[in-house]
DNA sequence: AAATCAATATCGTGTCACGATATATGTATG
DNA sequence: CATACATATATCGTGACACGATATTGATTT
């Protein structure tokens, strides 16, 4: 049966994907923790980030900010009114479409989130490396483990 | 237009850990939707990675899937509960240490986790070169953002 | 044996993402 | 141009879940 090496079979990919989502893991852990050190609670970061990243020629609107951060419109609504009650985000009316609320970050947001992605290239410059080669690793696997799906 | 490259000055890092966020999120996305679709909530899944991926001579405690996931210790073993009451997990006595759970999984687990990881190596492979991409960028901004700015 | 440490468990609390629904504005169609 | 439909945002109730504080049991040390 198993008599095989121990990093062989079906579960080197379990082991692989294991590893990746660990070193992922830490990643969001550590920019979690400096967020919320920096008076942010996480969701927040994102939110801005997507705003004040977003490019120059599109309308960030409520809509725009749910599709960066995968979340439903309904949801970023409440992120968005969190954020705004903190002075960290302002809603503005847009004069063309009066549905739509345009998002900007203040000057409060900007100053926060400048630190913050100072921090994040930091970390992002030592953990890409690992990250990278594990996904190397898993990329690798992909193909030869098409094999036993249980469709 | 404009005489200035659309892509230049402070915000600069800022566009590119927004897109890395955002490929970071729809992979998270992806793999959410994974789980619930195979019958998991999300976290269960990475439960049952981390328990059935750990190398082979650890000891799969809840310490141990609590440090793997970046959980504190008490939302570990809610998850767990939460795992075991759904038959995909199990606790086994730890006869050296009676303190300790060794977890277990099930073959039911083995056999959803089996099918993620499949479509997960999948969908790795067509995002691992976007995600590297979004890295390297990163990286090589890192040096020169190591202060904060207000435009 | 007492004190201390370590692993797991329990309980109450707060955050937040969501579905369902509502409202307002824009767009298309007869 | 009135009516139907689509789109953007907002509101409300619900549930999952992560956490701090605390408890309990078993190991380790003195």
């Amino acid at each position: 049966m198993d008599n095989q090496p121990a990093t062989s079979g079906p579960d080197l990919l379990l082991k692989k994907l294991a590893e990746f989502r660990y070193e992922l893991r830490r990643f969001l852990l550590f920019s979690e923790c400096a967020a919320l050190e920096a008076g942010l609670q996480p969701q927040q970061h994102q939110l801005l980030l997507q705003v004040a990243g977003a490019p120059e020629n599109t309308a960030v609107t409520i809509s725009y900010a749910a599709e960066r951060l995968a979340l439903k419109h309904n949801s970023t609504v409440e992120l968005v009114d969190r954020s705004e009650r903190e002075g960290l985000l302002e809603r503005r009316a847009d004069t063309d479409d009066k549905r739509r609320a345009i998002l900007c970050v203040t000057r409060k947001g900007r100053l926060v989130l400048g630190r913050l992605a100072g921090d994040h290239a930091k970390e992002l410059n030592e953990l890409a490396p690992r990250l990278t080669k594990a996904l190397k690793h898993i990329s690798f696997d992909a193909h030869r483990s098409n094999f036993a799906e249980v469709r």
